[in-house]
RNA sequence: GGUGGAGUGGCCGAGAGGCGAGGCAACGGACUGCAAAUCCGUGUACACGGGUUCAAAUCCCGUCUCCACCUCCA
């Protein structure tokens, strides 16, 4: 079976036909660097992050797209509150996204565009536009440029939305707009914006419109065709039906397959900075580490919205445990193993399925449960194959902790060996208070390890040693 | 008003006509000097009211509640 997904615009699952065999293009939106991510912006990184290693893993040469917004008006208002220049501003929060990316174990995409570093591919797409009857330049003479909602009919398409039955905006600054719905795809300088702030145009000094640099840098990138085109559920209109608008007026082909991901919740409500139920991200991962929260995010199906509450973290730390759990145990053995890493079936079908990666991950922890068993029976080879097998899930899921993303810093791999040998000296003591029953020695012992965050196991084959967390 | 989505056991979170996904927590047991880990066992959950069916959490009708989008939003 093949890649099946969720196609946002038909509303049904449906096959996955990428336009060249054994290519897959995806283009998501991304950030508008106004301020801090949180919890709920890296949600859709994440599982756009295992939507491509999964395409991957199947066989595709995957590119990927993730634009960064770097110019609009908030960055404009935020960055004059803050008393930095505008792209400082915008540049200080993209470095913050990119951060919390990598704490995450997010792969950088093929292409990250900057809407700013666009703006001669946005004119001719407007001028296009405006060739072709869709679009207009404001008649008071803004410098704004309108696209015409009334000469595509296929407006709503994406939304199932009738132009009809839209609420007319309460545009308090219509400036010479023919009709309330037409959307900007370019705003025209206004007085009081910085210098830089703005670039000529055939109608006017102005700045892009979100909707165009997206149509616009798809296009560089990607052709004027490509496979997936995601982003959050919010984004589905006005921004995506923009989108599809703008670019199939201009005779694009554009995206073949919509995927939009929900929101993470806090108490039953949209996490975002205007309600003020933020959870940052820096936070989140120096508490719980960077796999659990990314476990977090990327265990239920990315088509759900999760509720974020004070256990949820705690939760996925939890389960991240038992699985880290199983793997040290083998890793304990110390055998040289055969490599095996093929995927179970159900894993592969649940994944196939629309990316389910609930039912995914059930694969996992039932792998994990065989492994467990099979140690306990001394079943090297069964706990072996387990383990290879428990990997190569992780892997799609980006939570492997031997892969590159979630290598420790220099600094703490150089003293590994020292506190290895450290431990083990104590542990020998430890050893010998327990084999002359001085069992208040030997607990003193594991309690000041502890102390220090060191957990303690004894197993038949002896003492370990884990670093908690 | 328009367009979508959702209500599942203590909690998180799947499923979408018929053997109780999975995890966390809890309880009992095995193992252990004690722990931890692991394994075994323990739950008649599907918002409410009707209906269809041999069989409904899943289909139909009605009701209630919640959320999102229609304005910047992952």
């Amino acid at each position: 079976m093949s890649f099946r997904l969720y196609d946002s615009a038909r509303r049904a699952v449906v096959d996955f036909q990428p336009l060249e065999p054994g290519k897959a293009s995806i283009y998501c939106c991304g950030a508008t660097v106004q301020s801090a991510p949180h919890l709920g912006h890296v949600r859709k990184e994440v599982n756009f992050d295992v939507l491509r290693r999964w395409l991957e893993a199947t066989g595709y040469q995957v590119t990927m797209v993730n634009n960064v917004t770097d110019i609009d008006d908030k960055i404009l208002a935020k960055s004059a509150e803050a008393g930095r220049p505008w792209w400082a501003h915008a540049y200080l929060f993209e470095n913050a996204f990119h951060e919390a990316f990598r704490a995450l174990g997010v792969r950088p995409p093929t292409y990250e565009p900057r809407a700013t570093g666009h703006i001669p591919e946005m004119i001719a797409l407007m001028q296009e536009l405006i060739d072709a009857g869709h679009a207009y330049a404001a008649t008071d003479g803004s410098g704004d440029v309108y696209f015409d909602v009334m000469s595509w009919p296929a407006y709503g398409e994406l939304s199932g939305m009738k132009v009809a039955d839209m609420e007319p905006a309460e545009d308090a600054d219509p400036r010479g707009k023919r009709d309330p719905r037409d959307f900007a795809l370019w705003k025209g300088a206004k007085p009081g914006e910085p210098e830089s702030a703005s670039w000529d145009t055939p109608w006017g000094r102005g700045r892009p419109g979100w909707h165009l640099e997206c149509s616009a840098m798809a296009g560089k990138y990607l052709g004027d065709a490509f496979d997936i085109h995601g982003g959050g559920i919010d984004l589905r209109f006005p921004h995506h039906e923009n989108e599809i608008a703008q670019s199939k007026a201009a005779g694009r082909g554009f995206a073949t397959y919509w995927m939009h991901n929900a929101w993470v919740t806090m108490a039953g409500e949209k996490m975002s900075k205007s309600l003020g139920n933020t959870a940052d991200v820096p936070t989140a991962v120096a508490t719980y580490g960077g796999r659990a929260v990314r476990l977090y995010l990327a265990g239920p199906h990315y088509r759900s919205a999760i509720e974020l509450s004070d256990t949820s973290l705690a939760e996925a730390a939890a389960q991240l445990a038992r699985i880290d759990g199983f793997l040290s145990r083998v890793k304990a053995l110390g055998a040289s193993w055969l490599v095996d890493t093929s995927l179970p079936a159900e894993f592969v079908s649940a994944m196939n399925d629309d990316l389910g990666t609930p039912a995914a991950l059930a694969t996992v922890f039932n792998t994990v449960k065989q492994g467990n068993i099979a140690l306990d029976a001394g079943d090297t080879e069964a706990a072996v194959t387990a383990y290879a097998q428990v990997l190569a899930m992780l892997d799609i899921f980006g939570l492997n902790p031997d892969a590159p993303e979630w290598a420790e810093t220099g600094s703490t791999q150089d003293l590994t060996p020292v506190v290895d040998g450290l431990v083990a000296a104590l542990l020998e003591q430890r050893g010998q208070a327990r084999e002359r029953k001085d069992w208040a020695a030997a607990d003193a012992i594991r309690d000041q390890l502890g102390a220090l965050g060191l957990s303690v196991t004894d197993t038949p084959d002896g003492p370990r040693w884990s670093i908690e967390k």
